[in-house]
DNA sequence: CATGAATGAGAATTCATTCAT
DNA sequence: TATGAATGAATTCTCATTCAT
């Protein structure tokens, strides 16, 4: 009976060690180096093997993608934590910015790529954005709670967050903030007084007495 | 003394028949399968035929961004007429988002892909930015000034603006906003909300006496 | 255990394969028409096939002049055998110039086409060449030696040995004898004689008594 | 009755712009560079006008080999003005291997290239090999008249003259005599000094009294 | 479990040439 | 005389994928 366990714990360490590879290769050399021949190069298993374990590419991007939601959203998770809740609303955007910024790759796989969105099932990436989406969305209700941030709709809101967020993020990415300033840190100084401003103009200081 | 002009004409015509089937191309299957080859065929000539109109297929690209960049910023110019700043301003917004949404292809070639900017002249691209972002800068610029709107800084304000386009924008257009509601019609009013609320979130209402 | 030999021997077959099909073409159709469409087509295995064989169709041209090497330099070694120098010196030419004759593109490989040399290791060629060109300074020498043969200097002679038999298999090899006679056979003689004039008018036969 | 030979005229100025231009090519870039489409480029006038000229590229190449003899013709003639016989053939000589040196696209268009002998009419490069070839043949014979060379066959000393003067040219335009010395400057000498060689060793000195 | 062998489809680009005007 | 428009055939090479073993 411990068999089959065993053979689904190999079997999963052997997605792992193809995912990692293939996320190795996706951040060092872009999304067209990231062929099913050079993911086999570098685990040193030949191109077959690796049908093995996915039987095509794009369920490989899938999975990629997939745990580059995990890690998102246990960045987001751990920055959510413990604090009062604007806080945590200022912790989480900044962390977003953040892991967009320091993992170009696996924010390209989750926002900006087209590819693994239509591969089989449309549920499980819709509840990947749905979870990181609710981390939002329940921030900003508390504060919307206790007052610290008006939004006239809590969906809406934290869409507008959502999207002001991904906008920064994915410009830069996309090196469409080059025009702005010649080096990467001024325009990370940029961003983030972009970030500041944002975060100032929703919030709502509690009257005083 | 017409002759060369017709020719001109000729030839124009036939750069603008390229660069359509490229434009239907891109926005039927995407940039992936916008080939040489697939282009030829939908046009009915040969590969070879569009190397006398274009010498490199990233030059059609090129063409394409600048038509989708002219067309943005027309777009844009048209919506930021006559009126008073701050009405100007909501019409700017909903503008570009509304353009992004109707020419997903040209958004594309603007904002989310990476590949036609290195191509020869990195200052075309860059000024076509700039224009974009200036308009949406001066206009904002004016509100600042009739105090409609309140953000500390100029240009950090006017990049918090841009950036909530975009977010909202790229997000729908890649598909991912589709986890919220089915139908693509729900998206269109929850983007359109969000715009709402964002906009009068830094709305400033005149002080009434 | 004899496993990967067989591998080894099979993989190694099929480069035999492919490089006696490119010889072919090669010899048959010239250097313009040695295309890997071609080899493939003519060995009845697409054109990826031989992708998996050889990285480059320069690669393929390197080893074809390397066994073109191995080949001359094995004739000119069997010629060079057992006998008194003068008379290894004179089997050395013929069956230079032999070779030549029999195996063109061979020939061309070597001496007359441009493009394999600067493929990736300068320094195999460039072994290749003065390997021959020992082989007949070699036994040049042991002729000076024993006042078989006078040359001023070891290299200079051997040097304008050389160049006769490169002169004379070259002009034949690029159809520039057919101007002497039509046909191929008395053009064979007009070559044979050529030589014999030539290895005689440096011959210095013993000072008898 | 002018007026056809005024359209002769034009014509063949026309020939020579275009012949010119393929030359220049040639030399500067190379026969793979010397296409149709670079040459009316560089004569500026259309791909298409060439053909009016020129009924194919092969022709072309068969001019340019026809004017490749012209020249080499009249410098070995100039060196095979006045002198005594012998001193003539040594000049005749160091001629030839100065113009393939200095001239490397005109001597691989007449010795080397494959190209345009099979065109049409075998004849006429025959003549103008041979015509080269009578040149040497002559001042030899010459030579052997009056003794200052031995060879026992005209034809066939005369071939082996050519054949060394070939050998050490083409040995040299292709790269082949890289492997001796570094420099060309080094490989220059080393040219010469096997001239001199083999001029010294059929020389026959005058038996003095 | 693993793989070596094989392939079809496709990519961008270049060339000599033709032909109606 | 000159040309602009057009093309078919080629080129090297890469990729995801299949299948018998």
């Amino acid at each position: 009976m411990g068999i089959p366990e065993r053979k689904f714990r190999e079997r999963a360490a052997m997605k792992k060690i193809i995912l990692d590879a293939a996320h190795e290769l996706y951040s060092e050399k872009g999304s067209d180096f990231t062929t099913i021949r050079k993911i086999a190069e570098r685990i040193e298993y030949s191109p077959s093997t690796i049908y093995l374990y996915y039987p095509s590419k794009d369920l490989i991007l899938y999975d990629m993608q997939k745990l580059a939601f995990e890690s998102l959203l246990s960045a987001l998770r751990f920055a959510d934590a413990d604090k009062e809740a604007f806080s945590r609303l200022n912790n989480l955007g900044k962390t977003y910015i953040d892991f967009g910024i320091q993992n170009p790759e696996k924010y390209d796989l989750m926002f900006l790529s087209h590819a693994p969105m239509n591969v089989i099932d449309l549920n499980e990436p819709w509840e990947n954005f749905q979870q990181t989406f609710e981390i939002l969305q329940g921030t900003i209700k508390e504060c919307m709670a206790e007052k610290s941030v008006i939004y006239t709709d809590l969906l809406t809101g934290s869409l507008q967050f959502w999207c002001f967020l991904h906008g920064i993020t994915s410009l830069f990415l996309k090196g469409r903030l080059a025009s702005f300033h010649g080096s990467d840190k001024q325009n990370f100084e940029c961003i983030y007084q972009a970030w500041t401003e944002y975060i100032s103009g929703i919030y709502c200081p509690p009257a005083s007495l």
